[in-house]
DNA sequence: TTGAAAGCGCTAACAA
DNA sequence: TTGTTAGCGCTTTCAA
């Protein structure tokens, strides 16, 4: 890179040492005004750009964050990328996008990634097989704050977490439910393993319980669309069918409508649907638009930049976030 | 970071040069090799990790590829990142994403960033208003190939593209119609000012009046899925209404679908349904599916990426890749 | 207020 | 076959 502007050219133009230059550039109270003027000036001029693998050399700190991901390709983790994307660059910083399909081996591979390129920071979404934290905290160790989004450690108490309320959304959802007057509800939660399944079904159960005359309820876990629709097409046709469906997330409430419009049932006649939603996109894609509570991406993208910045800049205690979320009436209900 | 292993500390412990430390754990060909076999055999144990930064500093060369698209929200451009990521991970590069917005302004700051950094390659699909290339030639000047995928500038000769064979998919969408004798054909492209649009438009066009009795055609654009919904719902109420839509894309398809599910309309019996996908995530999500023209935003990537690779090993000519379609089947037409 | 010099971890030309 | 040395571009301590 023959054409590159470095400290030491503008230090030789200006006839003046390396260090004078790079403290004059960062305003270093040492320096004459008249010197920095000059520095800042031809540095301006020759468009210089300080050399981010160098400052991260002498300095050990980058201006990068690390996101591991499970998947790109869904709209609840883009809207996410989106948000911690728009807020990085506003904060000055990039970011690389790790994916983990999911697979505990390629997520340690993805720590490590970090850990060794000096990630500024990380934030990341376990996997649901993901049991051993020492990597993690290997991070934490090297002072590399980590921020858990979504699917968290299950001991959150020495870590810094951002999630959604996952029990209000679920109640939300199960009072909706229990002001129609429904007999039978068929609740579809994710894997049982992941802490936020473990929190929403605890609270929707729980608004079950305190309600003398609540429906009866079936739950089954999955998240895997063809499971989904096996599961639903099943459960329907019986005699004493459901006539209530709530699915915990998109993937569930793309999988019940499939099973339902293969089976020709009227919503809400029929079979009611009610869905916790990352986005309104799949809830108003079906007709009758879909009754669902809204659990933002984004929002949650945003909540957790704003938690990391705060764990860069200063040196506080982990912090636990959680983002609100809302009922948004359909006509599926 | 104290606790970091260099290659300084391995030749400490081994008593060697730190030249020697680290040509045996390149392999180099003067380097005894039971000295090779002490060297790799303590990295090996110290989980030894070479620091990327230091690496870059004195070779001037990463591991990174830069990707620059219009949006992260979008099942297109996460199918194609979602390709990239696989692939550079395979072979050994991580993905920075920056996301444009389609502002030219941002990109501009986006392709220097990649610049500073000097991205062992970039990956970019520009947006609608970029009309100024020499940025991009600078990188390109600076021996970091670009890959131009989907939105390429309008003269490709002197740069690599990858795009879909836009022409190709259009046809075959148009000529399935023509076998099933439809009578009236409401077709649904976006912007016309996009390149896309206008070749995909031009060869649909050019197979109808190929054919003596081809349906009447019906076109407009928009990719607004409030405008979509509103035009295919007045084109359905009419007496002569058309029996078959065509939608140039995944979005046009779900505000088509929706329309018709308002309408009641059976598919294909009162309207039939055929559309281009970036995936098949859309056209399954129906009952019965839609039968679509794929475009995979996936293969995209993969020939994007292998194509950066030539181009990062090899000095080659300037490339200009497609990706064919082909028919997928549903029961919608 | 400024400069000299060491060092961050690694590569590579040159010397031994 | 191995070691010495300079250098990548920057930060920072210490000395002037």
């Amino acid at each position: 890179m023959s054409d590159a502007i470095t400290l030491k050219k503008i230090s030789q133009l200006l006839n003046i040492s390396i260090s004078t230059a790079s403290r004059a550039l960062k305003d270093h109270p040492d320096i004459a005004d008249s010197t920095k003027q000059k520095v800042k000036e031809l540095a301006e001029m020759l468009e210089y750009e300080p050399n981010p693998y160098a400052i991260q050399l002498s300095t050990s700190s980058s201006r990068v964050f690390g996101l591991i991901v499970p998947e790109v390709s869904n709209l609840f983790y883009t809207s996410f990328i989106d948000a911690i994307e728009d807020e990085s660059r506003k904060a000055g910083y990039t970011l690389i996008i790790l994916k983990s399909d999911d697979d505990a081996e390629i997520e340690a591979a993805h720590i490590k990634y970090c850990k060794k390129h000096r990630v500024a920071g990380l934030f990341a979404c376990i996997t649901p097989s993901t049991s051993n934290f020492e990597l993690f905290q290997s991070l934490s160790k090297s002072n590399i704050p980590v921020v858990f989004f979504d699917r968290v450690p299950p001991d959150n108490s020495n870590c810094n977490t951002v999630c959604f309320a996952d029990e209000r959304a679920a109640s939300i959802a199960a009072e909706a439910i229990l002001k129609k007057n429904k007999k039978k509800v068929l609740a579809i939660f994710a894997e049982p393993s992941l802490s936020v399944t473990q929190k929403r079904l605890k609270a929707f159960r729980k608004v079950f319980q305190q309600h003398a005359n609540a429906p009866k309820l079936d739950i089954y876990h999955t998240n895997n669309y063809e499971n989904i629709k096996e599961i639903i097409k099943k459960q329907l046709a019986n005699a004493d069918r459901p006539d209530t469906i709530f699915c915990m997330t998109d993937v569930i409430l793309t999988g019940a409508m499939k099973a339902i419009h293969e089976l020709k049932l009227m919503v809400p006649e029929e079979v009611a649907v009610i869905t916790i939603s990352n986005s309104d996109f799949f809830p108003k894609l079906y007709t009758p638009e879909i009754t669902y509570v809204e659990t933002s991406g984004y929002k949650l993208g945003v909540l957790a930049l704003s938690a990391m910045i705060t764990c860069v800049e200063e040196d506080v205690p982990y912090q636990e976030l959680y983002v609100d979320s809302y009922l948004v009436e359909g006509q599926s209900l």
